[in-house]
DNA sequence: GCCGTTTTCGGCCCGACTGTTTTCAGTCG
């Protein structure tokens, strides 16, 4: 413990409970907001409160976990956690706790941060309310409005006040973020509602939807026409609302009745350029376009680009890119992850280069494909046949494929009868190879890495394949160690191909699991 | 509190909508 202060001592032994705990980078996200939250209520310097955003959206974005990169002395990679950040981190990982993070919060009422959920109610009224009421919880606020107690309460009214009760009743039916497959579906059909009102020019999904992320907070969409107020009128009466939360000259956010919320923006073509660029973000990227823009004089927004006072519009996104110096940037990199630069074109020469992104004529090929090929699997049979999928994929003019079903269950078969089973489907697979000559067809399959690393099929029948494709798919929080040590294992195993699903995630369901990646690559 | 290919100091995006506030703050995109 030496330079340790006698406070960082009391503080280790205080919280030593807490040291076995990882601290995910969800918690630190969930932290940071708090402290914006808890600044913002106690009035603090509003860059500040945007630097602790900066940090959570950063945390947020990292794709390891803080814990690992404080290990490894790599937090500094980290955008927006800088000195003072980092400081905190440290303490964190080492006590479990910040003691700067605790005195800021335990000056606030400290029921004001589940309020936040609340859609409406912001760091400002969540202090005042938790303050003046005495709140603790959701169902506090809930019979406080129940009571009529927030109209008198000043800065609110009657108004507000309903409108909390029934902002605490959605938070029943809403989920925080959905499967972009969940979203698009229901994107097309606000599409086509509003792409049939006859002054819609143009509709088009975009925010986290266009930038194809893999879940999505709500379905933005953009309407290009010469009359606003009619489309968001008409906007007003789709089937499927719920609840209008707002709705103005151009915009409008409404609530569906199941649960998602949508956001409208319309603008005339003749501006829908800088719109596009603005509703498709992300928010990050906005912000470095217009503080590259302002180094340059100019000043964006929606509506197009000012120089000098006047405003420049545009119809397309290309136009609006080139007229501020840079390359078309395609929405999927449109994260402030560096674009901004690799974009930029000097007024001669050549951009930096932007990298290529992966188009659907790219691949060429699928190799985890669940057939319904009745190999009795322990979980998730495919629901089409292999002769489907072979059509399938030479529509989509793949040059091959793999049918890697999951292997039978291990707990209700017996060796033989694994081996029985993987021997008939190879005969079946073997009769399309040759009746498909030229397509490449693999035998696959995807097995089990058992709890105790183990494979779960045996070697008599994994020679029968093409190769095999391991993957965990039991006891998923076994620690990084065990982890590790499973996936070592698999690929140890000459059958063993390849690796499924590396990290175990589960949009929405279940965390990634951590492994000790570089060792796992140089194996 | 963060950040840097004109800066290690002095900047930090920009605008719409709402309720209750007589002139705008809070929240959100
Ligand atoms: N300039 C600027 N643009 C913003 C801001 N907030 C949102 N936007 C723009 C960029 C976003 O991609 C777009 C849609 O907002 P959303 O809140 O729906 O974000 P997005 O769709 O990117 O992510 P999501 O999956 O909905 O959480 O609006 C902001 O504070 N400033
Ligand atoms: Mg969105
Ligand atoms: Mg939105
Ligand atoms: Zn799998």
């Amino acid at each position: 413990m030496k330079g340790w202060s006698q406070s960082d001592q009391l503080l280790a032994r205080y919280s030593f409970c807490n040291m076995a705990k990882y601290i995910s980078n969800r918690e630190i996200v969930k932290l940071f907001r708090e402290i914006v939250a808890a600044y913002e209520a106690k009035g603090e310097n509003r860059f500040k409160i945007i630097a602790y955003e900066n940090a959570a959206t950063g945390v947020e974005h990292a794709t390891s976990e803080l814990k690992d990169l404080w290990d490894d002395g790599l937090l500094d990679t980290v955008p927006g956690l800088g000195k003072t950040i980092r400081g905190h981190l440290d303490e964190l990982f080492k006590f479990g706790k910040v003691r700067h993070f605790e005195r800021v919060k335990k000056a606030l009422p400290k029921g004001m941060f589940s309020l936040l959920d609340v859609g409406g109610l912001g760091p400002k009224s969540a202090y005042k309310l938790a303050k003046e009421l005495n709140l603790n919880n959701l169902r506090d606020l809930q019979k406080a409005a129940k009571m009529g107690k927030i109209r008198n309460i000043p800065g609110f009214g009657p108004k507000s006040e309903s409108d909390i009760l029934t902002a605490i009743d959605e938070l029943k039916g809403k989920s925080s973020r959905y499967l972009l497959t969940e979203a698009f579906p229901v994107a097309q059909r606000v599409l086509k509602y509003l792409r049939g009102h006859s002054d819609c020019e143009r509709a088009e999904p975009l925010g986290s939807l266009r930038r194809m992320l893999s879940t999505v907070g709500d379905i933005d969409i953009a309407v290009a026409s010469k009359k606003p107020k009619e489309i968001i009128a008409h906007f007003k009466n789709f089937k499927e609302i719920k609840r209008i939360l707002d709705a103005g000259d151009r915009k409008s956010s409404v609530l569906l009745q199941n649960g998602m919320q949508v956001d409208l923006i319309v603008q005339p073509t003749k501006a829908f350029g800088a719109l596009l660029v603005h509703f498709t973000g992300s928010k990050a990227h906005n912000i470095s376009l217009r503080e590259y823009a302002i180094k340059k004089g100019m000043s964006v927004s929606d509506y197009g680009i000012k120089v000098k006072g006047k405003l420049k519009e545009f119809v397309t996104e290309e136009d609006f890119y080139k007229f501020l110096g840079l390359d078309y940037i395609v929405p999927e990199l449109r994260e402030d992850s560096g674009e901004i630069e690799a974009a930029y074109r000097p007024a001669s020469g050549k951009s930096n280069g932007l990298p290529k992104v992966v188009n659907h004529k790219d691949i060429r090929g699928d190799i985890h494909l669940h057939s319904n090929y009745p190999i009795e699997p322990s979980h998730d049979l495919g629901t089409a046949s292999f002769e489907q999928i072979i059509k399938k994929a030479k529509e989509l003019n793949y040059e091959y494929i793999g049918f890697s079903d999951h292997s039978p269950g291990y707990s209700t078969h017996t060796n033989k009868q694994i081996i029985d089973l993987i021997l008939k489907r190879k005969k079946k697979i073997e009769y399309l190879k040759s009746k498909y000559r030229g397509f490449g067809i693999l035998n696959l399959l995807e097995i089990d890495i058992l709890t105790n690393a183990k494979l779960s099929v045996p070697q008599e029948a994994l020679k029968l394949l093409d190769g095999a494709i391991a993957g965990i798919h039991s006891s998923h929080r076994q620690g990084k160690n065990m982890i590790t040590k499973r996936l070592l294992l698999a690929i140890d195993s000459p059958y063993v191909k390849v690796i499924s699903h590396p990290t175990g995630r589960l949009l929405n369901q279940r965390e990634s699991y951590e492994a000790d990646w570089p060792e796992i690559f140089d194996a």
